[in-house]
Parts: structure tokens; sequence; C-alpha cells
DNA sequence: TTGTATCGAGACTTGTAGTCTCGTCAAGGA
DNA sequence: TCCTTGACGAGACTACAAGTCTCGATACAA
């Protein structure tokens, strides 16, 4: 693993930052655009007026470029709100899923890389540890309802956290149902209780102690 | 849409229905092998020691040889518990569901089978079909439980449904949690109240009218 | 000016789905 | 029995896409 960097600084052409650009643009265009069919790198190099290798001297991979493209423009914002409430908190964070995944014109580009990833093991990986960062984010919220008391302390979160993500994908990739605010407000409330949503109630009083 | 058939009874040699079988089960063999990787359609032909020009004419496309050959051994059984408690049944049905995918030795098989989806149009269609008549059952659960009373009449039967699939696709497909009868139970607690399993509660009691 | 690394361009290799062709084989009809 | 017909195994072939390789041109630094 020795860095021949540290050794020799560098001659020759530099990389050129335009064309990584042109790259990335062309990439998420033809990712909006595409209706299902793969895009190919060789569209992506020919409308982004690029060689191949030029890609490839990139990323290692298309699934690499897609990822980049996508990641590029979603910006790596997890939501993570902290209002005190654990049901508004969730709330927000499932409405901001939701939105996310649906008002950008990355919809058909996001539908289209999970596609990819079914075939690309490397763009598999790195979409694992993109998920697994919001994952994370979710279940730290979690755990702070869990210490407020506003969860049991026996809740399963992760069970919890699979119910949000499970109904986001399946209905985000299947698209047979909406993905909107109200469906966020009954998910929130399915999951924490929906007969007494956001108000006090004495058999559901935060337990301390093992169940 | 005229059928020739009837004009004419059939001449000729007829279809050999045990290259038909050595085709379902060489596909189901190598489905059930696959470490991820795709099956071809010439390792099925080559493994069932047939032309491949002998599977197209039996199926219109390997999407379409590989879920016949999953379909065929799995067979159409839907699960339909009716034990008079929705709670019973609702756990029957998604302990059924969970073992199904993975008690069989057809669980890789299924796995490869949706990324194969990813990008055969022919094959998600025949899938989602598939799919569909499972929901169907599981609402008709549902509605049956609203009916008398164990779920409130103002329920999100889709987003149950959803919030059930969408836990266990999520979970097959990554395998990052277990779809074993522990997580069936809490599951189906958290989708009708964990609090009061099985216990008629006054404060939880049907209720019949719009919210 | 010269060495070096990147550039655009495109030929090339590899792998797979699906089609086409060929000689063979089985089944029914004449 | 022989002939027609259509399925059979085998494999060549086409189409297409990922990724590699090569080439002459170009940009940058010593």
């Amino acid at each position: 693993m020795t860095q021949p960097r540290a050794e020799r600084p560098h001659t020759g052409r530099r990389r050129n930052e335009a064309a990584h650009r042109a790259i990335l643009d062309s990439a998420l265009r033809l990712l909006s655009e595409s209706d299902g069919t793969p895009v190919t790198i060789d569209a992506i190099a020919r409308t982004a007026g690029v060689g191949k290798q030029t890609v490839y001297r990139w990323w290692p991979s298309k699934g690499a470029v897609l990822l980049d493209a996508l990641v590029d423009q979603a910006g790596q914002v997890v939501p993570d709100p902290d209002t005190g409430s654990l049901r508004e908190d969730l709330r927000a964070f499932i409405t901001a899923t939701f939105d996310g995944a649906q008002s950008t014109p990355s919809a058909p580009a996001l539908r289209t890389l999970v596609r990819e990833a079914a075939h690309d093991v490397h763009l598999a990986e790195t979409m694992r540890t993109f998920i697994a960062t919001r994952r994370a984010t979710l279940r730290d919220l979690l755990t702070r309802g869990r210490d407020s008391g506003e969860l049991p302390d026996d809740a399963d979160l992760d069970l919890i956290v699979d119910q949000i993500y499970g109904v986001f994908w399946y209905r985000f990739l299947l698209g047979h149902a909406p993905l909107d605010h109200a469906a966020a407000d009954r998910l929130t409330d399915s999951l924490l209780g929906d007969r007494n949503a956001g108000m006090p109630q004495p058999g559901r009083a935060p337990r301390y102690g093992q169940s």
C-alpha cells in the first residue's frame, strides 16, 4: 500500500474537473430520463462529450458513477429532527424520507439505480453504506424516545426501523400506493399506538424497568 | 385470434414432457446453488441435456423459466387461516409467509429471481400477479378482522399489508435481521397493539363510526 | 523543450439473451 | 410401410453492454 504520490509530487496533465462534472450531470440526466431501461456507460460518455476511459479513470464501475451522480445532487443531508417529542421527531423523519425520494427529479433515477444495484456488487455495497447512515440516524432517534419513556423498554427498535424503511422501499419501488404526508402520519401513529396520538394516557405512561 | 388447432388436429413429433421437467429441475437447482450471479439459459439447457431452442419453445424468456421453476416447487398454496381471532390469523399468516420463503431450498433462488426481475419486464409482470394473490388474501383476512371489530373501522388496511410485506421483503432481500417466529409475533403485536396482546381492554374496544 | 499523465475517440474482448439453421427423430396418416 | 410434420439436440449467429486497450493530441511542470 505504498503511496507513490508522496515520493514524487505530480507531473503531466491534470485531471479535468469539467469532464468530471459533465459526466455526473449526464449520468443524472440520463438516469432521470430513463424509462426503466438501463443507462449505459457509452451513453453517459457520449452525452458528456468524453471518452469512456475518462469515466473509468474517475470511477471503478458504472454503478459507482450512477450512485455518485445521485448522491451528488441529493446531498448527504440526513434529517435528524429533535423536537423533544418522539412522535413529532418520527413524523418529521418519515415525512422527510418520503418527500426526499419523491419530490426531487431523482425518483425514477433512484428506481433505476436500485435495479442496477441488483447486478452490480460494487454499487450494492456502496448503497448499503449509504442507507446504513440513514438507518443509524433513525435508530438513534428511536433510542432517544425509549430513553425518555415514549417507547417501552422492551420495544423492538430494529423492527420499527424495518417497518418504516420496509414500507418506504416497498411502496417506492412498486408504486402501488402513495408516499404522502397522510401515509407518513398514519405510519407514525401505527408504530407509536394510534389510539392516543399525542395524548398522555395512564396505561401508557413511561415504564422504567425491564419487562 | 384464430385457432388453427381446431382445423387440423396435430401432426409431427410431440413435445417431450421429460425435457420440460428436466429444464425446470435444472433451473431450480442452478437457482438454488447460485451465489448471486445470474443463472444463464446456456447453463440451464446444458445441465438439462437440452437445446436452447427447446427452452424457448416452452417459455418466452429466461425469467419465465425461472419463475415457473420456483412456482412449480413452491406450489400456489397461499395460507389463509381462519381461527376466528384476527390476532391468531395474522400471526399464522405472517409466520407462514416468513417460513415459506426461508425453510425451502428456494431462499437463494427467490433472491436471485428478484434480481433477475429487475431487468426482465416479462418476469416482473408475472411476479407482480403472483404477489398480488397473496396480498389479496392478507387483505381479506384483515377485512374480516375489521368486520368483527378487532380492527377499528378507520384502520388503514393497505398500510398494514404494506408494513407486513415491506418488512418481509426488506429483511428477506437484505438479510440483516431474522424472519423467525419471534419476529412474526412481534410484528403481529405491533400492528394490532402490543400492550394488550389477546386481552380485551376498555380503552381499545372496537369503535363503530368514522373518526 | 521535454517528460509525463490525462484527454477524446474508438477498436477490441468478454459475456449473455435470444434467434436461426441443420440434420435427426418420433408420431400419425395414407 | 413410407411420408409428412413438427419437436429434438447442437451450436452458429446477432445484438448489445461493461470494461480494457491503444493512439495521437494536449496540458502542465521541471
